[in-house]
DNA sequence: GCATTTCTGTATCGATCGATGCGGAACGAG
DNA sequence: CTCGTTCCGCATCGATCGATACAGAAATGC
């Protein structure tokens, strides 16, 4: 009994399954999972319908793929905002993180976990509720900095973390909106910094 | 020279043109215009495509019309809100209001204005830049008011009532992305308590 | 009564939606 | 080479999209 040590068997993919899969986050967070097509997703890959739904299942699990990746990419601010040494620091962090990724002129304006498919029609329940839990885990994950911060001592006994969380996570998603919509990051960052300017707002 | 004292010629409507339109504005809110299908607006509104046509033009201008009763029914809270004594008034009333309008059992969760059309593919464009206004002509009715407490001695005289402004619709936008994910409007009102404890926040 | 105007129900339009069938092309294994 | 496997290009599927054509029904004006 040997382990198969050799590459797989039969022809190789003729495309960069990672870039291509860089260009459908993308084009969902341009567009929406509603507001994008299958024509526009794989002409923005550079692949037919064929090579996509064998390489990626279907529309909504490349949409499920592309979150991933988003999550990896684009929003990756969240998790080294965690690691801000206090609470104000992490707090910070998470929104110049919202301002710079929504509003970078290079790439869409937005948030695609927010603009991604905040309202849908039945098709689309599964994505809607998949953002949902998507926005709710950023949340928590700062609700527990805030807990550990509570814990150090580097925010009062009293506070309440999850309530700093939901203000925080209500900032962010309420610049992603105003991204959305054209607002400019300037402006947005100063509000953001003026929002921080009382802390903790409990 | 007379003046016409007489109803329409011709055969009357069958139907109730508000009614209709209410339920139509009702299946947007929820679904968003892109999640909305001719099939959906029409089974609610309780009439054939032909009618809707004859009486609203088309999809795009249902819709303009269904967000204008969106702003005089669900969304009135504003006005009300801005005729409040204080700008602390004003704001409080503002996101009290989009609490309370975001996560009523009874109706849609969230905001029409937000996940009306965030983000769509190229034939909403139309409708997404006509919400992006319907938000920026929030934003800025806010920012008069706020400018009107600068004036009154109600706010410092060094206040920024732009970024004031940004800040209260930044919230609202926010809490209504996370009242459509299905976060509980208590836990958001007492988030929005607490931002407002420190005011102004600049 | 009749003519005119408007609304409604049915049936359907072309376009696009997401998703597949199929045959040939390109690889590794033997 | 041949064989087995996988991928790709093309054509196309049924369903649904938003939007209309058409004929009959229901009102007013004469």
């Amino acid at each position: 009994m040997q382990t198969r040590q050799s590459g797989p068997v039969g022809r190789p993919r003729g495309f960069d399954a990672d870039q291509a899969l860089e260009r459908a986050m993308l084009v969902f967070w341009e567009h929406g999972y509603e507001g994008a097509s299958l024509a526009a997703l794989t002409g923005a890959m550079g692949i037919s319908t064929t090579s996509m739904y064998a390489a990626f299942g279907n529309k909504e699990e490349l949409f499920r793929k592309a979150l991933e990746r988003y999550t990896e990419g684009p929003s990756a601010y969240l998790t080294g905002a965690l690691g801000q040494p206090t609470a104000l620091g992490a707090a910070a962090a998470v929104l110049a993180g919202v301002v710079r990724t929504t509003t970078r002129p290079a790439g869409p304006h937005g948030c695609m976990g927010v603009q991604g498919a905040l309202a849908t029609g039945d098709p689309g329940r599964g994505v809607r509720d998949l953002l949902a839990a998507w926005r709710d885990d950023g949340s928590s994950r700062l609700r527990e900095r805030f807990q550990q911060a509570v814990d150090d001592g580097d925010l009062p006994p009293e506070t309440d973390p999850g309530l700093l969380a939901r203000y925080v996570t209500t900032l962010a998603f309420g610049i992603a909106v105003q991204a959305a919509g054209g607002v400019g990051g300037d402006e947005l960052q100063a509000m953001a910094d003026a929002a921080l300017r009382n802390w903790p707002p409990a």
